[in-house]
DNA sequence: TCGCCTTCGGATAGCGCTATCCTATGAGAA
DNA sequence: TTCTCATAGGATAGCGCTATCCGAAGGCGA
């Protein structure tokens, strides 16, 4: 029995409470607040002032069992220790908020049964939305995604296939980029040191490998792959390394600035003259590498910008509107420093 | 109509059907999967197995609308670009995920105000738990997490109030103890340098000025208090700041590690011998202090070790277990490396 | 003027689960 | 034996919202 007089038996304000108050049906102030369906302005301000009177504020859970959709979104990134990804998710959850959409946070370690197992998980809570990290994962994971019809938006890349939204730059443009650089300043033995691996640092590779195949100068002694996690110490480690090689390089293009900046700290520490005696590049212009001795050139990418387009992109499909499945391409910016 | 033959209208697996092939009601299912009441071990045994068959799993909005209370944990950390917060929300994700419960993220950016709406905000979602960083906030940010009745676990602090679950250290022992290290290696003007100035920086501020005072070498002009975000060009500017006062301090005591790496940078930079000419603390042992020319000496907090400790407390009060509320000490180690 | 179609408010019926009350059963006390 | 009470399964009634169907009202062409 819906008896209105009842008090509410959790003491909360209801949708009834406030189709009494604005003398209208439940449906009609569902409806009003949602602007779902059209419905006369008069009743939608007469329903709005009701609302406002009463403090109503909508019962997610109610919500998300009627109509089988949660205002959640679910955000799958690899990690937070890179701090790529924190300012990835920083942008994504103050636009996602702003539209009323809370943020779920999944962290796959680079691992893509991680990541699966995450998502299934994830989908058990019926998101509105999805956003996922770069498009290489299990094919099991990608019929997921594609078998739940939750709108999904691909971080961080622009080799989108058939019908894929995503937001990013062309990492391997950007590699070719930095390769060509290091190349246009005369540096001949030109090391490529990646660690994680993941796909986004092998496309750095690609790029890397054609501008150096295009200048004749491309050798595979000179690609340093280290499957561990990246990290200012791995930097420092795997500069000793490749300082050790013969012929010498004189330039190392490394695929993080983490890495980066632990190679200059060690060179400093082994008194190695940067870029005289080697030249060091990084990538992401991470915090800090700006105020590296000497400051760290790299490469600037549109971290805050990315998260904000996807989450808005995310928003258009979440609401049923058809956008483009265009790749967004934000591009990035050679920093050049001096240590190069 | 709850006709059990129909097939279900959202082609989902629900407790109906799991009840139909187990042979029981559906209130029996619910009890046997929740383990809520008293069920015999047969029935118990042969709805798992029903359960097991159908690959049920149970819909949270609807567990959330008909118990009023849903399986989000909402944690609320001032930011994620300081590597303290990551490591914290980490060991507090896996914990909690483990035990079936999501994790929510509000970023508060150390702003009481955008606490307060973003507990507001979280609260709406009847999180079964919350997580808060420190204890100082807004009286009616207090007053909200009390009247909502959600179990709430407070990080970082071990000065409970009245009732109040904490898991951390002190701050000021942590403060007084790198504070006494200096002086007992001889410094007599040791600065403290500190940015955000959260609450937790001012309680190692205190500690720090209980050392100095205990071994009378207490000097207001010693204490260097920055408002502004703490990064490493911060610090790197509060050191040349620092290193221009007279008569000239000996030692600085840096209330985070990037600020600390930026001094030491900027000593480098500047061509300032560390630890000769002033020698150099920092706070919380960062990834890459270890990294530092020279090393930098600071206090290894246990973030991992805290996060987990405040997760299993925090399940365990969601479960309606009564949990001691003393606060829980997990202490810091003194991490003493070349730069002291 | 009639019929058809569009517009928009409402009644109804769930979404899938749990809180609550009720009842049958059997153990143990009087 | 009778009564009490603890135990455990089930019936019932929502939790608060939205999807869906219905029908009244009004516009408009023929």
């Amino acid at each position: 029995m819906n008896n209105p007089l009842r008090p509410r038996a959790t003491g909360r304000v209801t949708l009834s409470d406030v189709a009494q108050l604005a003398g209208v049906s439940p449906i009609t102030v569902s409806r009003a607040l949602r602007g779902e369906r059209a419905v006369a302005p008069d009743l939608v301000a007469k329903v709005r002032a009701a609302a406002d009177t009463l403090g109503y504020v909508p019962n997610p859970a109610a919500r998300a069992l009627a109509s089988g959709q949660s205002s959640h979104v679910a955000v799958l990134i690899p990690m937070l220790s890179n701090a790529l990804f924190v300012d990835l998710l920083e942008a994504l959850q103050q636009t996602l908020r702003q539209a009323g959409f809370q943020t779920l946070i999944g962290i796959t370690h680079y691992d893509p049964s991680e990541e699966e197992s995450l998502l299934r998980e994830q989908l058990l809570h019926r998101p509105a939305g999805l956003i996922v990290t770069g498009l290489e994962r299990h094919d099991t994971t990608r019929q997921l995604i594609a078998q739940s019809g939750v709108p999904c938006v691909h971080l961080m890349t622009t080799e989108a296939p058939q019908g894929a939204h995503c937001v990013g730059f062309s990492q391997m443009d950007a590699g070719r980029d930095m390769a060509r650089h290091l190349i246009s300043k005369g540096y001949r033995r030109i090391a490529f040191a990646a660690a994680q691996l993941d796909p986004r640092t092998l496309q750095r590779l690609q790029g890397w490998r054609s501008a150096l195949q295009e200048a004749g100068l491309y050798d595979e002694v000179l690609e340093w792959l280290n499957p561990a996690p990246s990290s200012l110490g791995l930097g420092a480690r795997m500069f000793e390394q490749i300082m050790g090689q013969t012929p010498p390089v004189d330039a190392i293009f490394f695929c993080n600035d983490d890495l980066a900046q632990g190679a200059l700290l060690a060179a400093m520490r082994t008194g190695v003259a940067v870029p005289q005696r080697v030249a060091i590049a990084g990538f992401n212009d991470l915090t800090g590498s700006d105020q590296m001795v000497p400051p760290l050139t790299t490469v600037r990418t549109p971290r805050a910008e990315i998260g904000h387009a996807a989450a808005q992109m995310l928003i258009r499909l979440m609401q049923g509107d058809t956008v483009p499945s265009e790749a967004v391409n934000l591009g990035y910016a050679l920093q050049v420093r001096q240590s190069t």
